[in-house]
DNA sequence: TGGCATT
């Protein structure tokens, strides 16, 4: 076997892959064994198996032998790593048969330990196989549901495994649960009479019943979690802040005009245009930083602390730098500066491989921190820690509700609009969650009412295009409850 | 006129 080549085998093992589009399930067994070496059929109900503690210099010629002992295979990939090609120990292996994976487990799973390697082989599931397609996420529940009631909403879609509501450390409940059926079948029929068919009293917006996240996918919700609690940090952000510098917002302005086509000027490229005009009348010096007139958020009296090192310009509120890419195949930083938070999402029109794009993005990063750390550590004299997401609403007297807005405007216009007059710490543009599109208003949280005042001031009224914008505090909620 | 969340 050592005398084949890898294209060679590369060709067989692809060839079997290519050939499972279309197959209509149920067939296999009227297929002889001869045309399955061939035509490679698999059972509908076939288990991809998961094969760990590989060694390295085995490729699939050289498992093949092992694994066929046991049954047909329909498909065996040794994973390699996207970058560079390497090895990374362990494969894929999907048999024809169901029965074939269930006795390779059992003979092989923690039984043998292959040349080499310190631990013995692993046979199992793949992650794919048994991922939550059997538990569901429900979200916009009553915050007063308790198990009980979320089991009655679901039980007659079938047997129910597991049901647990999500509880902050207070143990009150976030609103959202995880159900688990026995089966993938029963769990998608509550989805699909389920999702969106009622409106609970007290939640905002129709029931959401769809899978959980696998932990893939919570690895990554957590990564944009992070790069959401940067948004101050950000060079966007910090350009139109209330230390940005004129000539910063001059840059972008002519920078994203240059990039609108057929004379459209781009919402934020009028609105930085229209608020360096503004700006230039109430300051009275357009290149005077855009202070708010309530104080803002530098405390009297405080100095900038000694910084005696800085490690690294960008290790400043827990993140520490770009990590390397991983061996799973998704770079960290790929997910994070693919959130929305380009830190200049217009000066790399030529990369364009995502990974070099947000490579280049850490880069620019990284280059405009060190001056803007020197601004932040005089608001902070500590580095800033990290906010938890869910306190966003702002005191008393702190909340504005933001109308007509320019239809293209997210969370972060919006922010970047009302930074000048305090710290913002929460935006939020209302999404229509059939259309994804905006509707055109939306909720900024100061953390004082002060700068809540200042930008209501200054900003009602304030005209984007063709609409004048409407600004004032947002109603408390229970304003329209008659007792 | 929100807080839309992932053990």
């Amino acid at each position: 076997m050592a005398t084949l080549t890898n294209g060679q085998v590369d060709a067989v093992v692809h060839g079997g892959a290519a050939s499972t589009n279309g197959l209509v399930n149920g067939i296999s067994h009227t297929h002889s064994p001869a045309s399955c070496a061939t035509i490679p059929m698999k059972d509908h109900d076939a288990i991809k198996l998961f094969i760990g503690q590989i060694p390295r210099n085995l490729d699939e010629k050289d498992l093949r032998p092992l694994f066929e002992e046991f049954g047909k295979i329909y498909e065996l990939t040794v994973l390699k790593d996207r970058f560079t090609g390497m090895h990374k120990g362990c494969a894929f292996l999907t048999y024809c048969a169901r029965e074939s994976a269930l006795k390779a487990q059992t003979a092989l799973h923690e039984q043998k330990t292959l040349p080499g390697m310190n631990r013995p082989i692993q046979v199992k599931p793949a992650d794919s196989e048994s991922r939550g397609d059997r538990k569901l996420f429900v979200g916009m529940l009553n915050k007063q549901q308790c198990e009980d009631d979320v089991r009655r909403l679901f039980e007659s879609f079938g047997s129910i495994e597991e049901c647990t509501i999500l509880r902050g450390p207070d143990g009150n409940s976030k609103g959202c649960a995880f159900v688990k059926y026995s089966t993938h079948a029963e769990a998608q029929a509550a989805i699909s009479t389920l999702h969106g068919s009622q409106t609970m009293p007290g939640a905002s917006s129709s029931l959401v019943v769809k899978f959980a996240d696998t932990d893939k996918e919570r690895t990554i919700r957590r990564m944009q979690q992070m790069a959401g609690q940067m948004g101050i940090f950000n060079p966007m952000a910090l350009q139109f802040g209330a230390y940005g510098a004129y000539a910063q917002v001059q840059q972008q302005a002519a920078l994203m005009a240059s990039v609108g086509q057929g004379g459209y000027l781009s919402p934020m490229a009028a609105f930085a245009a229209a608020q360096m005009q503004h700006m230039a009348t109430i300051n009275g010096l357009p290149g005077a930083p855009m202070t708010p007139t309530s104080g803002g958020s530098t405390p009297p009296g405080i100095t900038a602390p000694t910084v005696t090192s800085i490690p690294s310009p960008i290790s400043v509120n827990g993140f520490t730098g770009l990590p390397p890419p991983q061996a799973n195949g998704q770079p960290p930083a790929e997910a994070m500066f693919t959130n929305g938070i380009h830190p200049y999402p217009a000066q790399s029109p030529t990369a364009a491989d995502p990974l070099q794009q947000a490579y280049a993005g850490v880069q620019q990063y990284a280059a405009a921190f060190p001056a803007a750390y020197g601004q932040i550590s005089q608001a902070f004299p500590q580095p800033p820690p990290i906010i938890p997401q869910q306190q966003r609403e702002g005191p008393e007297g702190c909340n504005l509700f933001i109308y007509h807005l320019p239809q293209e405007f997210g969370d972060g216009e919006l922010m970047q609009m009302f930074l000048p007059f305090g710290n913002v710490i929460s935006s939020k543009v209302f999404v229509d969650r059939a259309t994804n599109q905006s509707k055109c208003f939306g909720f900024v949280s100061f953390d004082n009412p002060g700068s809540a005042q200042a930008a209501i001031q200054s900003m009602n009224g304030f005209q984007i295009g063709m609409k004048r914008l409407k600004v004032q505090l947002k109603r408390p909620k229970d304003a329209n409850r008659p007792y």
